[in-house]
DNA sequence: CAGTGAGCGAGCTTCCGCTTGACTT
């Protein structure tokens, strides 16, 4: 039995320790934290000075009782979770949880994981720091007190099962606002003017420059004018200035800009971008993917400088140390990066690959030569005018860490071709061959997609490398937030063209607001967002976490006790809660949005027992009130007059076929036409408002023509095995269970009864899964799928109702 | 798969951070 027993947080780092530490040490995982607050109630007894209520996980029991009897045979234990508050904490926990014993239990920390670093923890152990852990205990019990008491305020007020905390209603409000500002933008519109001029470059060459006016026209009557002098002007350079400019690397990734990176170049969402680095990360391919830290180990440097020299040469070489800038940070791990520099590539899925490439090219570019470039503008002045032209461009003197790797932005609209510009001479003369002024206008501010949400809340301090996929999560599976897209609208511009003496105006019609996989606030995320800030403008604003994690700095140096910070904080908040529980009204968020012309009846849209929805008349009237619900693209904060009147015009007879009516409406499942007691869904491409008679028929003609295509065959005496086309391809069914035909590619028309028989047998857990299963358990399953605390309950619950 | 929108009110829901598992769609 090793005589020393050394715990860390996870369990791929204690299989590498322990090669390195030898016989006499046994490495095990803790898992992460192995304790936490009852999850019943809150968890904290206000009565005794807030003292916390520890309790074991249920998923951490068997492991607890494991490590205990590790420790038993042990001479030693060794503490070695991470050195930030969390790590600390664990510590802690553990040796109360597993009742160790000060003179034989050691605290020891270390930033890499390499024999060297190890050792040299080992020789140099220390206490567990109760400070630090106390700033970790105000810190868990104000996220406790916060989060389980707005929560029932907002079951009772807006709808159950809701929830509110410190970091997820941040990041809705970040959304609700920007959707605000989208809401209230207006576009300006200004006139840009470019032009394209000829001439003779020093070889006697024809050559072309493309050049931009320096100014930009509020109006069409300048831009116009601009023009007309321009038609007898005489174009000459004026100046040609050339600067030497550098361009530097990005820092290797952290846990945020992996996510970022990913959803640009590679299009991963936040959470799969995790579960692809997870993987890696198992397979020991690269370090530690929860990381806030853009630190790279020595180790590191050493083999990313020999890579470059034998890659590219010495002159690539530029070893930087990168330091952190983001708020709160807490750099208890490495950067994100390969554990071998000199592996280029990964084998793996085309996922792992790819994200692998990814971490390489910037780790190794992160240790690169500044890219050294050459900047050059001829200005052009226009006689009779005191406005000049500019032409820039740009040349790669040096391309440097640009060999292997380009950071992305998130608006490249203007990625203009720069490029190398013509050898010219000061006061050479220049044709005009056309200028153009275009109507340009300013551009709506984006929304957050789910990597730039993140890049957001890192920036004001909010949540933590390891959550910041969790909350994405949360405010989508709490709708308060939907991810979704928005296709472009059209928009009109004016072109004004001098070409040939001759000046042209034309209009032109662009798209424009197009977005893919953004995040957008729903109606209960508004209505939400806006009930907590007015109610707690303290927790909702963006500086909270910024604010108490001073006070959890000052915990941790020893300046305050912890409860007296926590008392602090209730003292003020619990009363808040209080009286908002008692004096705040229902929030339905409700609009008026004005008077139906017809009935002459007020007409307001707000959320409902299903949703938002429209209704026409109040309840206080004698006479019913009339409903409709919203469309799901729709929303109580945008939606005008005339679309909210719009509704109440569904359903709607679209005339008759085979002598029976069709009627167009709007179900839970979008737009349908109804003809026979039978549903046809309504194509996106279509509006239920716009369809004819002749339309309609021939939806339903071409979904029966599907439905006739859908049965292949029919086998058995009764017909009752069919083989039938699906949305995967063919599959037959049998007693209502589906079976899979395989192997893949058989072709369906030549299966027999046997061969479905056989295939029956073969897959005997398909005739299971209806059963036991029914519709809550696979709700009860996705459920537990997007959360990742897997909840015993939810389990047991299906299981119960069998019998 | 597709009509809902009053109110009785059982018992339930919820936070943030640290870490991976396991077993059917």
């Amino acid at each position: 039995m090793p005589k020393n027993l050394v715990i860390v947080e996870s369990p791929a780092k204690a299989k590498t320790i322990e090669k390195f530490l030898g016989k006499d040490y046994q490495v095990m995982s803790s898992f992460g934290h192995i304790r936490d607050l009852a999850e019943k109630g809150i968890g904290i007894d206000f009565e005794n000075n807030y003292e916390p209520q520890y309790v074991v996980s249920t998923d951490k029991k068997k492991l607890v009782s494991e490590l205990k009897k590790a420790t038993k045979d042990s001479e030693t234990i060794w503490l070695a979770s991470d050195e930030d508050r969390e790590g600390e904490a664990i510590a802690w926990h553990l040796y109360e949880e597993l009742k160790l014993k000060k003179e034989n239990t050691r605290r020891i920390v270390f930033h890499e994981i390499t024999k060297e670093a190890i050792l040299h923890a080992i020789e140099n152990p220390r206490d567990i720091d109760v400070n630090l852990v106390d700033a970790q205990q105000a810190r868990r019990v104000l996220d406790r007190i916060v989060g389980f008491e707005l929560s029932p305020i907002l079951w009772r007020k807006v709808r159950p099962s809701l929830s509110a905390g410190r970091v997820q209603s941040v990041a809705v409000r970040l959304i609700v606002e920007r959707e605000r500002e989208i809401n209230q933008f207006s576009a300006e519109a200004n006139y840009r003017v470019s032009a394209v001029f000829t001439s003779v470059d020093v070889n006697g060459k024809a050559v072309e420059l493309k050049a931009e006016l320096q100014q930009r026209f509020a109006t069409k009557a300048e831009a116009q004018a601009f023009l007309e002098t321009c038609k007898n002007a005489q174009f000459s350079v004026d100046n040609i200035i050339t600067k030497p400019a550098k361009k530097s690397p990005a820092p290797p990734f952290t846990t945020s800009t992996l996510q970022q990176e990913a959803a640009r170049k590679l299009g991963f969402s936040v959470a799969q971008t995790m579960q692809v680095a997870q993987r890696l990360y198992e397979a020991g391919k690269i370090t530690y993917m929860r990381t806030d830290s853009v630190n790279l180990s020595d180790l590191a440097l050493g083999t990313s400088k020999a890579e470059i020299i034998s890659m590219a040469g010495p002159k690539y070489v530029h070893i930087r140390k990168f330091t952190t800038k983001s708020k709160g940070a807490q750099e208890a791990h490495e950067a994100i990066r390969p554990s071998y520099m000199n592996a280029h590539t990964v084998e793996g899925t085309s996922q792992e690959k790819r994200l692998y490439e990814l971490i390489w090219k910037r780790t190794i570019a992160s240790q690169m030569a500044d890219a050294e470039l050459e900047k050059t503008s001829i200005y052009i002045s226009v006689s009779g005018s005191p406005l000049q032209f500019v032409s820039s461009g740009e040349v790669i003197v040096f391309d440097g860490f640009l060999k292997v790797y380009i950071e992305s932005t998130d608006d490249d609209t203007d990625a203009e071709n720069e490029s190398l510009l013509p050898a010219m001479k000061n006061g050479e003369k220049l044709q005009s061959t056309e200028i153009v002024a275009q109507e340009r206008f300013s551009q709506k501010p984006p929304r957050y997609g789910e990597a730039s949400l993140v890049r957001k809340m890192e920036e004001l301090g909010i949540g933590r490398p390891s959550t910041y996929a969790p909350t994405i999560s949360t405010i989508q599976n709490r709708l308060y937030v939907e991810k979704g897209d928005r296709t472009a609208e059209k928009r009109e511009y004016n072109v004004l063209k001098l070409k040939a003496g001759k000046i042209t105006d034309k209009i032109k019609e662009e798209n424009t607001g197009a977005e893919k996989s953004k995040l957008f606030p729903t109606d209960i995320g508004t209505v939400v967002n806006d009930f907590l800030t007015e109610y707690f403008p303290e927790i909702l604003n963006y500086n909270f976490t910024a604010d108490v994690e001073k006070e959890f700095d000052n915990i941790a140096d020893g300046d305050i006790k912890w409860t007296v910070a926590i008392d602090k904080f209730y003292k003020k908040f619990h009363p808040i809660v209080l009286d908002t529980m008692q004096n705040s009204e229902r929030q339905v968020g409700e609009r008026i949005l004005g008077v139906d012309p017809a009935s002459g009846r007020q007409l307001s849209v707000k959320i409902g027992k299903y949703g938002p929805l429209a209704q026409i008349g109040t309840v206080e009237e004698e006479e019913k009130p009339v409903f409709a619900s919203l469309r799901k693209e729709q929303s109580i904060e945008s939606i005008t007059l005339e679309e909210a009147l719009d509704l109440f015009k569904l359903p709607r007879q679209v005339g008759e076929f085979e002598g029976k009516v069709m009627t167009v409406a709007i179900g839970r499942f979008g737009p349908y036409i109804r003809h026979d007691a039978t549903f046809y869904s309504l194509p996106k491409t279509d509006d239920p408002m716009e369809v004819s008679t002749e339309r309609a028929i021939e939806i339903i003609e071409e979904k029966r023509e599907v439905e006739k295509n859908r049965i292949i065959q029919t086998l058995g005496e009764n017909g009752e095995i069919q083989v039938l086309n699906g949305r995967f391809g063919p599959y037959f069914t049998c007693d209502k269970v589906n079976y899979k035909i395989f192997p893949k590619g058989t072709d369906p028309l030549t299966l027999t009864l046997e061969r479905c028989l056989e295939l029956i047998a073969a897959q005997p857990e398909a005739a299971n899964k209806k059963k036991p299963f029914g519709r809550k358990a696979a709700a009860a399953k996705t459920e537990t799928k997007e959360k990742p605390k897997a909840k015993p309950k939810a389990k047991a619950k299906p299981a119960a109702k069998k019998k």
